[in-house]
DNA sequence: AGACAGTTTATAATGATTCTAAACTAGTGT
DNA sequence: ACACTAGTTTAGAATCATTATAAACTGTCT
C-alpha cells in the first residue's frame, strides 16, 4: 500500500496511466529485493492465484510490452520455447541453468572485460551480452 | 551432383536416411564456403524458388530439427520474432546487425578470453555465448 | 460533473510450429 | 527383381503463444 505512490509516480513519469492493473503488476515485479526472472505464463499464474480481481491475459501482455518499451524490463532470449523477462535492467549477464531451466544474474564485474577484436566498418556496438549455460556437474 | 556422396555418407553415419529432400537441403546448407545464417521461412523460400520438386514445409521443419539434434546446425536466439540457425557449429560468437537484422559470425579468437568469476556450486559451465549487437553509427 | 483519450477485456485472428495418419521410399533379405 | 518393414514425406489439422479488435470502462483535465 505505502509504496503505491512510488509506482504511480514511475508510471506517470513515463506517460503510462497508473491503472489498478499496472500498479498491481508493478508491485509484483518491482517491490522486491532481488531481481525477478519470469515468463508471461508464470507471471499470469501468480496473478491468477492472488485472487483479488483478475487481470486479463491481454493486459498482462500489454503491460509487459509497455514496461519493456519503457525500459523497465529486459527480454532475455534463451530457448526457443520460452521467453524470459528480467527486472534487472542494469548492464549484466546471465547464467542459464539447463536442469532447472532458470536464469541467474551474473554481474558485469563477474565477467572479465570483453574485448571484441573484430571491427565492422560503419557500425557501432550497442551491447555485449554473455550467456553462460550451466548444468549439474555429475 | 559430385558431392552428393559426401552428404549421403554424412546422413547415413548419423542414422538419417539420405532422402532426396535431405540431400537437397544438405547441398543448400553445407555446400558453400561461408557459414550460412537462416530462418526456417527464408530456407523454405529458397527451396520454393528452386523450382525442382517442392519440399513440404513440414519436411523443412523436420529436417532442420533433425540436423539440429545431430549437431549439424546451431540455433541462435536473438529476437523474439525470429529464430535463426547457423551452419557454423564450431565454438564462436555473433554480431547482430540491428539495422539489417542479420547475423555475422565472430571468431572465438576475436573475443578475448572470457573469465567468469562467479562459481555456481554443483554446476559446470557447458557453453559461453557472446552476442554483440551493432547498429549503423550515424 | 462531463468529455475524451487511454486502458482493459473477452474474444477472434494470426502465425509459427508440431501433430496426424495416409502415401511413399530406402534399405534389407530372399 | 520382388517384397517387406521401418523410416520419411506430405497436406492438412491442431496447437500454442501472441496480437488485434472493438466495446465497455476509467483516469485526467477542465
Amino acid at each position: 500500500m505505502s509504496n503505491n505512490s512510488i509506482f504511480i509516480k514511475k508510471l506517470r513519469s513515463s506517460g503510462l496511466r497508473p491503472t489498478k492493473q499496472r500498479i498491481k503488476i508493478c508491485k509484483l515485479l518491482f517491490d522486491r529485493k532481488n531481481t525477478f526472472h519470469f515468463t508471461i505464463n508464470y507471471l499470469n499464474n501468480i496473478l491468477k492465484n492472488k485472487h483479488s480481481e483478475k487481470i486479463s491475459l491481454a493486459t498482462v501482455y500489454n503491460t509487459v510490452n509497455a514496461f519493456k518499451k519503457k525500459g523497465y524490463l529486459k527480454e532475455i532470449l534463451i530457448s526457443s520455447d520460452k521467453s524470459y523477462y528480467d527486472t534487472n535492467i542494469s548492464k549484466h549477464h546471465h547464467f542459464y541453468d539447463e536442469n532447472k531451466r532458470e536464469l541467474i544474474d551474473l554481474d558485469d564485474k563477474d565477467v572479465g572485460k570483453i574485448n571484441i577484436k573484430k571491427v565492422l566498418p560503419g557500425k557501432k556496438i550497442n551491447s555485449i551480452e554473455v550467456l553462460v549455460k550451466v548444468a549439474n556437474n555429475n
